[in-house]
DNA sequence: TATTGTTTTAAACAATTGTTTAAATTAAGT
DNA sequence: ACTTAATTTAAACAATTGTTTAAAACAATA
């Protein structure tokens, strides 16, 4: 099934999975050649170098985490009922991708890397209409009086957090993978009532 | 003043502020070497590896970061009252040092590293007696039924997270350093009301 | 002052790093 | 089949890695 894919996905498919776990600064080049089966010529013969794959994929990532969210953004709801789906949404996502939150905040808080743009993004969200309909829920008296960011920061916290920390707490709490599940549900539950 | 410390005093405050920010494997020896003034081998004359000063440092940090939690725990005052000081607690931690979540999140997520100690910490906060508090405030049905796990979790999900993402927020909606400094003030009097 | 032991230095070590070379192999077009 | 271009390989490159060596500088003690 892999060898249907070509050299150069092979490498890309290879690379991420070693990026998001080691980090730019914790794997080698003959690392990444290896695991997708090709030597480190080849990876270059591609790509150029370490970093500009390393970026490439760095904007691969940032996209599908940031999809989500504007898709239910954009969706036809209510604003209570996007924020509903929203943290449904991240959970989801971040149980398939449970690494890729620590490694999106590591890698932003890089000194030597070229600036990530991320500015793209924004537009993109303000343009779902979210805002507006926050802007009118609080006239409405609907919603306490907290902006955007302010959201935003409530929902991803509690959404990213657990499994961003996950080696934190079972290690703290000295929990199974099974007993830190459970508690994740719980967690889940609760962040929707507030 | 910083000439009053001793060589292996300078290299270890050196080597943790560059370990904080970098991570294991984005700084060398030599640059912890350069940080504090020494060379090389000095480094690993006082320390014998650069893995087993990142270890020692590792341990410091730890128990820095859980100091404060279990002072509070260990004090005299209600469940209520508790939560409301961690919080203030933790915030104030970590406006000093808004590095060390993210650190230790991502040393503890390496697999090649020897595996951290933390068992011991555990037996020190159930010690303070908070969790028979906590129980204690379930049968009265002062509290909702929620565990200490998950407890812990809200609070420092809430309190760490705006630290850790800083970059990722500030990023995603084109703050300023003060914008986002006002941010984190709404957010902690939010999660101080729950 | 002579003799310890401790601290610091510069240099070297082999291994590993990211990257490039140049030749070998395969594929495509005529 | 012949030629050209694209892909893959193994080997090499200089630079950097973590660590060690052995000699120098220093301090303490007698």
């Amino acid at each position: 099934m892999s060898s249907s894919l070509s050299t150069e996905e092979k490498i890309k498919a290879a690379a991420k999975q070693v990026f998001i776990s080691k980090g730019f600064s914790g794997c080698t080049s003959r690392e990444l050649a290896k695991a997708s089966g090709m030597n480190v010529a080849l990876v270059n013969y591609y790509f150029r170098s370490k970093n500009k794959l390393f970026q490439l994929i760095f904007q691969t990532v940032m996209e599908e985490f940031f999809e989500s969210m504007v898709s239910v953004f954009s969706s036809d709801l209510s604003l209570k009922e996007k924020l509903k789906f929203l943290i449904e949404r991240e959970y989801a996502f971040l149980a398939k991708h449970p690494e890729i939150p620590r490694f999106i905040i590591n890698e932003l808080s890089r000194k030597d890397t070229d600036l990530i743009e991320l500015t793209h993004v924004l537009p993109v969200i303000y343009n779902t209409g979210v805002i507006e309909q926050a802007i009118e829920a609080q006239k409405k008296g609907e919603m306490r009086r907290v902006d955007m960011v302010g959201i935003t920061l409530l929902v991803i916290s509690n959404c990213q957090y657990p499994f961003l920390a996950k080696p934190l707490i079972k290690n703290l709490h000295n929990l199974s993978d099974e007993q830190y599940q459970q508690h994740l549900e719980l967690h889940k539950g609760m962040v929707s009532e507030m």
